[in-house]
DNA sequence: ATTGAAAATATAAGAAC
DNA sequence: GTTCTTATATTTTCAAT
C-alpha cells in the first residue's frame, strides 16, 4: 500500500483545509518544514489520492441553494450498483449519495433553491429503478459544516 | 445586499470548485475574461463571501476516518441555541450539525475511525443539554460527495 | 467594471548534503 | 528525505479606458 500518513502530513492536511492559498514558506513554518519539503509532501499528497482536490467552499445561500433537505431512499432490490450511482448522479441538485445499512436503502443530501424544486428531485428520485419509496428531512438551519477532522488525538498517526 | 452573482461569477464558481488551483489566465479563458479581471471577481467574490474559503478535499480514508455515520438527535428541549451549537462543535468527529424538521431535532454528520469511536461519540451527544435519544444510520459505501451544484438552469441566474 | 503591463511573489525543478 | 539555489510562472497592483 501507499506510504503512511505521518504527523507532520495531518499537520499540512489541516493547515491547507483551513486555507489552501497559503504559500509554502508559511505552510513549512507552520509545521517546522521549509518551503520545498512543505511543497515535495503536498505535492506527494496529491499524488497518492490524499489530498482528492482543491476546491472553494461557496455559500449556499448566495447561489440560491437555500434549501437543504436528506432524503431517505427506500428500495425493493440491491442498489449499489453503477447504474443506480449514475442515476443519482444524474440529478445536479443531489450533493452526496450514500447506500446505508437500516431499513432505508440509500440517503441522499439535497439542495435547491425551493421546496418545490426539491418536490421536482424527490419525483426524479421515484423514477430510478427499485425505488419504492422516500422519506424527507428537511434542515431549518446548519449550525456548521466543516472539513474532516485530521488532528483528531484519537486517530492512529 | 450585496450585488448580485451573474452568470460570469457562476462559471467562475464552478470552474474553481472543479480546481481551485488553477491560473487566473486560464479561469479567465474559460469564462472569456482576462486574467486581471477574473482575478477581480473571485477577489469579490470572496470578499463578500460567497468563497467561504479555498480547501481540501481529503480522502477520509486515508486519514483514519473511514466509518461514517448520520445521527439523528432527539430532544426534549429546544435545540436552536449557541450553547447546544458549541456543544456538538466541541467533538471534532462532527462533521456537519443541522436543526431540522421532524420527529427529531437535529442531524449530525459523523466520521470515525472505528465503529467503537461512533460509539463514543455517541455517549458524548447524550451529555448535551436536551438530548434524549439518538438514531444511527451507518453509511456502507459512499456513492459520491460533490461541491453543491452551481450552475443548474433552474436556479435564478 | 475591464484591460494590459509592470513589479512582487510564489511555484517548481535540480544539485548538494 | 531535506535544504538551498535558480529559473519559471503566477499573483497582485496600478494606471488607463
Amino acid at each position: 500500500m501507499g506510504a503512511a500518513v505521518d504527523e507532520i502530513d495531518l499537520a499540512l492536511l489541516a493547515a491547507l483545509q483551513a486555507d489552501a492559498t497559503q504559500a509554502y514558506a508559511d505552510l513549512g513554518k507552520r509545521v517546522g518544514l521549509s518551503a520545498g519539503s512543505a511543497h515535495e509532501r503536498v505535492r506527494k499528497l496529491r499524488e497518492r489520492g490524499v489530498i482528492r482536490r482543491t476546491t472553494i467552499d461557496v455559500d449556499p445561500a448566495a447561489v440560491n441553494c437555500g434549501v437543504l433537505a436528506f432524503v431517505m431512499l427506500q428500495a425493493n432490490a440491491w442498489m449499489g450498483n453503477p447504474p443506480t450511482r449514475d442515476a443519482l448522479a444524474a440529478i445536479p441538485e443531489i450533493q452526496e449519495a450514500h447506500i446505508i445499512a437500516g431499513s432505508a436503502s440509500l440517503l441522499v443530501k439535497v439542495r435547491t433553491s425551493t421546496p418545490e424544486q426539491l418536490q421536482a428531485v424527490l419525483r426524479q428520485a421515484f423514477d430510478i429503478d427499485g425505488v419504492t419509496g422516500t422519506e424527507t428531512i428537511v434542515v431549518l438551519e446548519t449550525f456548521f459544516e466543516r472539513p474532516l477532522n485530521v488532528t483528531d488525538p484519537n486517530l492512529a498517526g
